[in-house]
DNA sequence: CGAATACTTGAGGCTTTTCAATAGGTGTGG
DNA sequence: CCACACCTATTGAAAAGCCTCAAGTATTCG
């Protein structure tokens, strides 16, 4: 039932890791100088695991806090009845684990749900070094008050009555989180299952199915398996009765 | 509409105003030593604010972070339409004011449900004393380790889809909050009305009037007007499906 | 190619919402 | 102190939305 965990080092790496890195300008070191970078760069351990297999489990010591570099995940739970919950999906540049930091073990399960690949860094040298680099230590609270925006986010959007608001929210999120511009969306790919996207809205596999069928009946998005398109963006934020602003905390606007 | 922001001096303070405080084990200062925590005091200024006052507004300028004392407080933001989304309830001992680390601006309001006093703090100070702490540096992770949790929980408890199952788990969640034992639950103040417990849980107030009821039918729980006191509280676990175990972070397993 | 999994679509039922009316509680002013 | 207004909470009946059950189609993987 419970996949193996499956490790192993990430293709990539290097010195330069991060100065290279395609997600930097929204990653932990965005706006470090060099010296900072370099000295970030040499805790970090790249690693990479399959679809399915698990980062860390539910339970476990709290170790390491990880950036993700590709791919995408997802943190879930299981109630006493062994029901998965979801608690969250994660996607490139944002930061994972910080479950685990209140009780030293971590709260949930993180599983890769395709190929993903992650940078590990080292809890308690990451504190050490932030003492000693004030911009890393700044940068690590930047990045943990995003983690808070974004659950913050998926509590809204399972408090919007409707599940088609509820949907509408979550594509406005995706699109946002996987990089998509407004003016030009790209096709954004689904990571996950219908019945992932279903748990993690608190819905049925056929409602989401349903209720994907008729937004792209009214010509609001176009859907296929895992591909998903946003035509009228416009409509989307009216269904959803909400226009989520410029996600924070990217290195353009990270001067706080 | 909106109410306006009232703060005054709070009647707590001093020298030791932490060492002498009844929330200490569960607070940020708990485990630190007397210098340690003579300097986390210096920073502090108790304010305090009445029913309905707002401690911060949506997008204002983030400089403190908060601490509360005592009373409780609801965080929330308004969509498009104007309607109250009600994020979390915040009691003494928790940490305030994250959503503004990202972007430099607070993301929501913060509005004092009865009379409250909380210890505010300059964030920018705070950062920097806890360079020279590292005592504080980690108990500052634990605090928001522990907001994350606490938003991780209100997530799950909205995925419970019979209604009576969330009502259910956010009674569990409040009796731990406000410090009840299990083995000798005192009565709980409800500090908020039906109408914002059925916005927290996304849920219609005659629903959550309803529920209440059943369960006082049930002899699970005795609900009169704001008192609530549990009665059973092995089957409340059995209806919630879910043992939420002790909260982390209190001062005795604050060893991490 | 066959089996297992993922997704879609339809029909009926049940939970929760909505609408509406009443009761209870609180505060103000006579 | 009581009467009145206002707000909050409760209760009932009807409607709606979403879920469950069920069948069928498509896709992936061995």
């Amino acid at each position: 039932m419970v996949p193996e965990r499956i490790s192993r080092i990430g293709s990539h790496g290097g010195a330069d890791l991060c100065r290279r890195c395609k997600v930097l300008p929204m990653c932990l070191p965005a706006t470090l100088g060099q010296a900072e970078c370099a000295g970030l760069t040499a805790l970090i351990e790249p690693v990479a695991y399959d679809s399915g297999t698990l980062v860390y489990r539910d339970r476990s010591a709290f170790d390491h806090l990880y950036l993700v570099h590709s791919g995408a995940l997802k943190s879930w739970t299981s109630n006493v009845n062994g029901e998965m919950q979801i608690l969250g999906f994660h996607f490139p540049g944002e930061m994972v684990g910080l479950d685990g930091i209140a009780s030293g073990s971590h709260q949930c399960n993180l599983e890769s749900l395709g190929h993903s690949e992650l940078c590990r860094i080292p809890y308690a040298r990451l504190g050490i070094l932030a003492r000693e680099l004030p911009g890393l230590q700044r940068r690590i609270a930047l990045m943990m008050g995003r983690e808070f925006l974004l659950d913050h986010e998926h509590i809204a959007m399972m408090s919007a009555r409707p599940a088609i608001e509820r949907l509408a929210l979550f594509i406005q999120t995706l699109a946002r989180r996987t990089g998509q511009t407004v003016k030009h969306p790209q096709a954004i790919v689904l990571e996950m299952t219908r019945w992932e996207l279903a748990n993690f809205l608190a819905l049925a596999t056929e409602t989401v199915s349903r209720l994907l069928a008729e937004l792209q009946k009214r010509k609001i998005i176009r859907v296929d398996r895992r591909r998903l398109q946003i035509v009228d963006m416009q409509r989307l934020i009216e269904i959803s009765g909400e226009d989520l602003g410029d996600l924070p905390c990217v290195s353009s606007s990270a001067a706080g």
